[in-house]
DNA sequence: GCGACAG
DNA sequence: ATCTTGTCGC
């Protein structure tokens, strides 16, 4: 194929806009975000927040939703629980799962949220005792257009605290990724260093933080329900062997795990073809080694 | 027209 | 989110 014809193939992808938000619906969801907004918490509630060595806490969970490449409404949703402080697994959920809402920057809960609440649903009610005592999202929390992140909706929704972990900073309320904010992030120089996002209001959104000693790019946290920023902060740097927290990075590599075993590259229509295999016997809830699994197509 | 746009 | 090989270093 020529240049010329690849270059028109690359125009003609590149010229597919992005969704088209109505304003009926943006209002809807504004209004949404801001009735659940009242529910919030931004502090800490539980005893083992307030203890140094979180001395009580024993279960930290993670959700992720992974993608095959060139479809963006089937996904695999995931959520682990593992061991504190050991990061060991003790429980993984995943589903394929099909998206309703497309992905709008400031509104990313009501594309993910509706399947992990059903993942947190699942577990509540089949093995309560491994309920996660906190749980890593994908994504911001108060650090976001309205102060009601992924991280926040999922925590008022499921009750439970959350803690909202974003890999790339979202330019928001008068944050942005100017030469001071490179700086400022040139600055940091050990593991648990952090530096403020301040809002031009005056409030701090959230911290950047260096989460890993050879990591250049900090991760941007804030709180999602029910927990202290300070608190998540440390509790962060506690989860993270490498960059990303453990919880996160393990559903992330469980979910694409999953994707790469039953939709190989190939198998195109998406989900579909697989859906044949669906009553093929894969129902995981062995457990081999004490780990509950709960996974299925 | 240019840049931003968590996942 | 996803694509993608090697490369440099411990």
């Amino acid at each position: 194929m020529g240049n010329w014809q690849l270059r028109q193939i690359i125009s003609y992808v590149q010229s597919k806009p992005r969704f088209e938000m109505s304003e009926e619906l943006h209002r809807q969801w504004e209004s949404e975000q801001a009735s659940l907004k009242l529910r919030l918490v931004d502090s800490d509630t539980e005893a083992w927040q307030r203890s140094p060595s979180f001395s009580g806490l024993q279960r930290v969970g993670g959700v992720d939703l992974s993608f095959i490449k060139g479809d963006d409404v089937n996904a695999c949703a995931q959520l682990v629980v593992l061991s504190y402080p050991e990061m060991e697994l003790l429980y993984e959920d995943c589903r394929m799962v099909t998206l309703s809402a497309p992905y709008i920057a400031g509104f990313l809960a009501f594309r993910e949220t509706p399947f992990l609440v059903e993942a947190v649903q699942r577990l509540e009610s089949e093995t309560p005792s491994l309920l996660p005592q906190v749980i890593f999202v994908d994504g911001n929390g108060l650090f976001h257009y309205r102060e009601f992140g992924l991280a926040c909706h999922l925590g008022v929704l499921t009750g439970l605290p959350c803690i909202g972990v974003a890999k790339n900073l979202l330019q928001v309320q008068g944050v942005e990724n100017s030469e001071r904010h490179k700086e400022q992030i040139k600055e940091l120089r050990n593991r648990g260093d952090t530096f403020p996002l301040e809002a031009s209001s005056g409030r701090v959104l959230g911290k950047a933080l260096k989460s890993s000693d050879r990591s250049t790019k900090p991760l941007y946290v804030s709180v999602g329900h029910r927990i202290s920023l300070d608190t998540a902060l440390r509790l962060t740097t506690a989860c993270c062997k490498y960059r990303i927290p453990e919880p996160i990075r393990q559903a992330d590599i469980r979910s694409r795990e999953y994707l790469r075993k039953h939709f190989p590259e190939g198998s195109e229509e998406g989900a579909t073809a697989g859906r044949e295999r669906e009553r093929d016997g894969l129902r995981g809830s062995g457990a081999s080694n004490g780990i509950k699994k709960n996974c299925s197509l």
